[in-house]
DNA sequence: GTATTACTTAGATATTTAGCTAATTAAGCA
DNA sequence: TGCTTAATTAGCTAAATATCTAAGTAATAC
């Protein structure tokens, strides 16, 4: 079993827990943006966002690049099929797919 | 903003961040089982299973009803719908709907 | 080169979470 | 009426989480 702190799985789970983090998904769904220009969004330090960002790019949910001063995210939607194929696997109920 | 002590979705983001409780949805997709059937795959502690079960509960995945002694959880497949259009909805980056 | 701006890292801390043991509730059985 | 079994509730605790302030890094501007 793949250690949790690694697994892919658990990690796109404990980033998708926190409502600031769901948060920040949903702004990047429209269009990339700064460190600085998420913070401002929330009543929240910069170092605490920066947590959540950091948190958000091991679970390979945001990608970054820096240009200059600024760092720049995105959103990553790959991994996401992961947690999708989960879920609908789990509607399928009593379907024993295999 | 909904309380999110209340909140369904937070509800059930967090329910699912837990192996345990991802690996109990597992085994109710295949079929109905009691608080002990469930307890036997586990190396933990009944109450803990029990936290567990409350905890799933809460964030509506799963039912329970009574018979004698037993207590039988089924899958509830219908809040799932839930993070299911949450995340499809992220996936359609860009695609501003509305 | 020094100051400013943008962001991250380090360190501290209150809260939440997930586990345990012990105690309780409730049903079944002799 | 007790005893046993199934499960939950209560109370405790270690570890994880989310937040903060202070300090560090790196690019820009003067």
């Amino acid at each position: 079993m793949a250690s949790a702190r690694r697994d892919p799985v658990n990690l796109l789970f404990k980033a998708l827990r926190d409502p600031t983090r769901r948060r920040i998904l949903e702004m990047l769904k429209e269009r990339d943006l700064t460190a600085g220009q998420i913070g401002e969004a929330f009543a929240m330090s910069a170092p605490s966002i920066s947590y959540h960002l950091d948190l958000l790019r091991h679970a390979q949910l945001v990608s970054s690049r820096k240009h200059g001063q600024f760092v720049t995210y995105s959103l990553e939607t790959t991994v996401l099929d992961d947690s999708l194929g989960w879920i609908l696997d789990l509607m399928k109920k009593g379907k024993k797919r295999k």
